[in-house]
Order: structure tokens, then C-alpha cells, then sequence
DNA sequence: TCGATTGGTTTCATAATACTACCGATTGGA
DNA sequence: TCCAATCGGTAGTATTATGAAACCAATCGA
């Protein structure tokens, strides 16, 4: 799963800005992987798309709400509008921002089925039209073998 | 996609220490959503064990890696154990742990899609056995028809 | 027109992270 | 058997990120 070391010692962020360059998971986590940016996409999934309904939602700080939304923008996930009727800014999913969505399912489905004590309650990720809960994302070969972490391996080229 | 809001104002790590505590992907945020630890995960899939490998690989700061190390044990997802042979510490993935694959391969392929330039070299995931590209992860219906964050909502039920 | 709301920025306090040094226990080698 | 290196950390201290609050110009609604 892994790609070869960042090497030892260096700063966790080098002057090219990535913290492990060609590692694709490393840097979906520099741009995702902090406390706010999957709660801000999560309601942007949800329709949110004013600055001050994130900051309603969240409760995250104003400056760092609007340090995550520049930096989203900055790196096409979002992006600034100015709503049609009026000057309002929006903030709205590109479709790099979209393409996300299986990621965020399926942490919210690992989160469903191991980050809560049995009984305790949480949500469900259900499917509108059947209003049933939405199968669990699994991994697996065209011909519909299942792949696990045992069976893959992370291949460098370009 | 979200679930209702956690309460303006309200402290980011209230008293039961989770932000936001019926939202499955909130939880997962809290669990995984750092710099370091989806990182050590990935090590961790790749067969490492030692503290002083992940420390190595990372090049995480010690005491940061101890905390995440305790952390990701505290949760279930790693497991802390002597090895066979000797009295080294390994951290060894959990059943829980190993549910994450998924999560992690969905975040690695977006990222492999969308978070490098055109031309930019970057790792791929590869099945060990046909040697091709593993395919995109997708959400579907048990028919087969794709479901989208359009048609999808959160329920909070027990 | 006038007060409320939006979408921020700035400042300052506090919390998280990183760097360096150090430590006892274990291991490997001469 | 000794000694040096490695392992798995902990304890300061410095730096960075985050949070709370105050403030502000532009816009909106009545």
C-alpha cells in the first residue's frame, strides 16, 4: 500500500508543498486531511453553500473556515461563485470536489460500522428512491472477485 | 450527506470527546482525520510493524507517532502485541483496522485522478495478481445502477 | 434610510505539533 | 563477556496551527 520512504529527516513539508510527492494517498490527505475539510465537503454534499451556513453547521472559526475554503478553491474542489441573483458568494462542489464522494462514504460507512459502541446511536447513508440503506463499498476485480489489502501493491510511474 | 448540526458555538471536542457525535464521518474524521494517521495506516498495510520503521518512513516526530500509535490502539484499529520472537513491540491492524482498506484505496484513487498535475508522476494501485490497475471504486445499488450524492441522505437512527 | 446580515480580516490567547536531547532495556557482534 | 548500536519511548522547548473575539465594508430587506 505504500510508495518508497519520504526519506528520513526531512521536513514534513517541503518547499514543493506536498509532504510525500508522488504518493497519491499522502496527498489526498495534505489536501483533506485535517479536522474541517471533509465536514465542509460533507455539507457541501449536503447543499450548504454560503459562508455563513458552513460556519452555522460547523462551528469551526471564522479565519479558518475561510483558510479551508481558499484552499479548497486553490485546489479545484470548490469553487467561488457569485450567486445569480444578487452578490452572495457560493461555494459549490466542482466535479473534482464531486469525484469525492466515494471517499466520503466510505469513511462514513467504516465510521457506521466500527467507530460506534454497539447500541450507541448514529446515522445511517440511505438510498432515496429504495430508503434503504446504501451497500457497503467493497473493492473488487472486473470479474467481481474481491481485492483486499493482501492482493495489491502501490506501483510508482507516470 | 450531513446529519443536523452539532450546535453553533459549541466547543469543537465537547465533553464525550466527538465533535459531532451521531455523524459517522465526523467520527471517522476524529479517528483517521490527521496529518499522521492515515499515513501510519498505509505503513501499516504495507507490513510495517516496528515503531522505529513508521518513525523512519514517516519521518513523523516520536512523540507525535507514540500519541497516534496509543490512539489508534485506544480506538481498536491497531493492535499493540509482543513478537514471537524476542520482546519487540509490533502494531499490528485490527479487523477493524483492515475495514479501512477501503476507505484509504477510495481517498488513494481520487487522489491519483485529481490531485496531480497532467503529466506529474504519481503511484497507482495495482492488483499483485493480473498486474493491471485496480478498478475505480463506485457506489451502486444491489441492481447495479449508480447511486450519486444526489440520491442519497443521511438518516440518524439507533 | 436604516438596521441586520454577509463575508470576511485582524489580533491575541491557547492548543497542537515538531525538534532536540535524553533514557533504560534489549540486541548483535567482536 | 563486553560494548556499541538499536528499540521504544519520555521530557523539555520552540514553532505552528487553531480558536475566540472584535472589527469592518458591502449588501440586503423593510
Amino acid at each position: 500500500m505504500t510508495t518508497p520512504p519520504a526519506g528520513s529527516g526531512q521536513p514534513a513539508t517541503p518547499s514543493d508543498g506536498w509532504s510525500d510527492p508522488p504518493c497519491a494517498l499522502a496527498r489526498a490527505v495534505d489536501l483533506v486531511g485535517d479536522r474541517w475539510s471533509l465536514l465542509i465537503l460533507r455539507d457541501a454534499f449536503d447543499g450548504t453553500r454560503a459562508f455563513t451556513d458552513f460556519q452555522r453547521n460547523l462551528g469551526v472559526a471564522k479565519n479558518i473556515l475561510s483558510d479551508r475554503l481558499r484552499r479548497l478553491v486553490a485546489h479545484g474542489v470548490l469553487d467561488r461563485q457569485t450567486a445569480a441573483s444578487g452578490k452572495r458568494q457560493e461555494y459549490v462542489l466542482t466535479h473534482s470536489g464531486e469525484q469525492l464522494f466515494t471517499a466520503m462514504v466510505a469513511l462514513r460507512q467504516w465510521g457506521e460500522a466500527h467507530a460506534f459502541d454497539t447500541g450507541e446511536p448514529h446515522s445511517v447513508l440511505v438510498d432515496d428512491d429504495t430508503d434503504t440503506p446504501v451497500p457497503t463499498l467493497h473493492l473488487q476485480r472486473p470479474d467481481g472477485t474481491t481485492l483486499t489489502a493482501g492482493n495489491t501493491h502501490v506501483q510508482k510511474l507516470s
